[in-house]
RNA sequence: GUCCCCAUCGUCUAGAGGCCUAGGACACCUCCCUUUCACGGAGGCGACCGGGGUUCGAAUCCCCGUGGGGACGCCA
């Protein structure tokens, strides 16, 4: 049978990292053998519901890449299916309706976590041969209930986790349709499931108490149950839940922040996933790869520090140009123009290296655009006045150098050999000068690249 | 409270009964490279939650405990 899964999230805010990760999962399950990666916008909670969060779940798919081979579809657009299904259901006694007032149901959740019992439906309007319902109350619109199984378990061999299994005494007869007509979450996602023909469920572990419920629907309308791996959520830095509250970040804070897609993905597919003790990997690689049988089932840490070596290791192996592109768009936002001269190419070469984001990358290369800004502590240690002579001989000698890094770190040994000096002596000065921090990378590579006229005039700017 | 899940270095993980003196990666520390800071290279520190079984042998299997997490919505 060919392979299809499915991502669904709900439009309710933007694509986080552990949504982008079950998605990811989900997406190499489907490549790695050749079936259908299918995305599914869950928008059934009205209230809740954004044009805006369909459209951040979009462009966080896009960005990392995570392409869908069909959809989306949305499940408000499927009502008539839905609907479909339930009379369906209504006709053949799988489902019924339930006059329960909100306030009724509520009256009993509380006395029954008084009583230290598990809150739950009592089955006040549940359908039974032999047996009386109360009499309609007026006013009331119905909701519609699954008639769960009392008896028996339900159990699933999840891909994850192992045998689950769980009582059917512990489930009590659902909501599928609200009072209005709409139907919830777990019936949507058992018809669209069955219907999108959705073989494997790669989804959060905090859908595995509806996995039963769900099974249970699926086989009341006589569908082929799905397999089912649950993934075990991720936690933040400090260990914490990741909520909205609470560090949960979408995943285009970490375009914003300067993390290349790359770097997100292979960093996301080492977080619960492995490959013996490989680390860093294509995406082709991965869906290669890519199986089940060796994610973790326990939770994971977050641990940016991680991330920002992958993303360093992936801003070293990028295309300059593609570098370029995106680093000049970083300066722009830091009111920085990039000028043909120094050369943008050529100054990111040189700080890739050193470089975790593309912000660090293009914080670090500005200087090549505006007048630094000395560093107050690096000049006063470094600006000293016993070095004026020196620098005087430098600038003649620099005047005349032919504008290589070799003629220009010649020049400086001239001079430090003239004046008896170590070659520190005169490139810490120069270093802060130049680019306002006494950290760069050579400094005669940062004077080529800068310009003969630019290391003049800034040489020329600071009083010794 | 009830049900479900989880448990190897600080973090991510390898590990499918003997290959484990528990391996790799990030972080951290030391040294090397060096013109400073990085990068890179070489080392180092550092873990099987506890207790019982099963077995000739357990990080690996079973049970109990402890700790953590999730679910219990006319949310998804």
């Amino acid at each position: 049978m060919t392979v299809r899964t499915r991502f669904a999230p709900s439009p309710t805010g933007f694509l986080h990292i552990g949504g982008a990760r079950t998605a990811l999962f989900s997406y190499a399950f489907a490549k790695k053998h050749g079936g259908a990666f299918i995305l599914r916008i869950e928008d059934t909670d009205v209230a809740r519901s954004t044009p805006e969060a369909v459209q951040a779940i979009l462009d966080g798919m896009a960005w990392l890449g995570l392409q869908h081979d069909e959809g989306p579809f949305y499940q408000m657009q499927r009502m008539e299916t839905y609907k479909k299904v339930i009379q369906t259901m209504l006709q053949n006694g799988t489902a019924y309706y339930c006059y329960s007032s909100r306030e009724e149901l509520e009256a009993l959740r509380e006395q029954q976590m008084a009583n230290k019992q598990k809150p739950r439906y009592d089955g006040k309007w549940r359908p039974e041969a032999g047996k009386t319902l109360p009499e309609i109350p007026a006013g009331v619109e119905p909701v519609i209930r699954f008639k769960n199984p009392q008896e028996g378990v339900v159990a699933w061999d999840d891909l994850v986790k192992g045998r689950i299994e769980i009582a059917n005494s512990e489930l009590d007869d659902l909501i599928i349709a609200r009072a209005d007509g709409t139907p919830t979450y777990n019936f949507c996602v058992v018809v669209d499931d069955w219907e999108m023909g959705i073989t494997q469920v790669i989804r959060g572990d905090d859908h595995v108490n509806n996995t039963p419920r769900q099974i249970n629907m699926l086989k009341a309308l006589g569908a082929t149950i799905p397999q089912y791996a649950h993934l075990s959520m991720i936690l933040g830095d400090d260990g914490q839940k990741l909520s909205k509250r609470h560090g949960a970040v979408s995943v285009m804070q970490y375009h914003e922040e300067g993390y290349l897609p790359e770097a997100v993905l292979n960093y996301l597919a080492r977080l619960g996933w492995s490959h013996g003790d490989d680390e860093v990997f294509s995406m082709q690689q991965f869906c290669e790869w890519f199986d089940l049988d060796h994610i973790t089932p326990s939770a994971a840490q977050f641990n940016t520090e991680k991330l920002k070596w992958l993303n360093n290791h992936y801003i070293k192996a990028a295309h300059l140009n593609v570098l370029a592109q995106d680093v000049q768009q970083r300066l722009a936002q830091l009111n920085v123009r990039v000028t043909a001269q120094p050369s943008l190419n050529d100054a990111i070469a040189l700080y890739r290296d050193r470089a975790n984001t593309l912000n660090e990358l293009a914080q670090s290369i500005a200087y090549f655009y505006q007048k630094p800004v000395l560093d107050a502590a690096a000049a006063e240690k470094h600006l000293t006045a016993d070095i004026a002579p020196a620098f005087e001989r430098l600038k003649v000698l620099l005047q005349t150098a032919d504008w290589n890094a070799e003629a220009i770190h010649a020049a400086i040994n001239a001079v430090v050999a003239e004046f008896g000096l170590k070659f520190p002596k005169v490139a810490m000065p120069l270093r802060v000068m130049l680019t306002g921090n006494a950290q760069s990378p050579s400094i005669d590579q940062v004077m080529a690249i800068l310009g003969k006229e630019e290391v003049l005039a800034r040489i020329n700017a600071v009083s010794l």
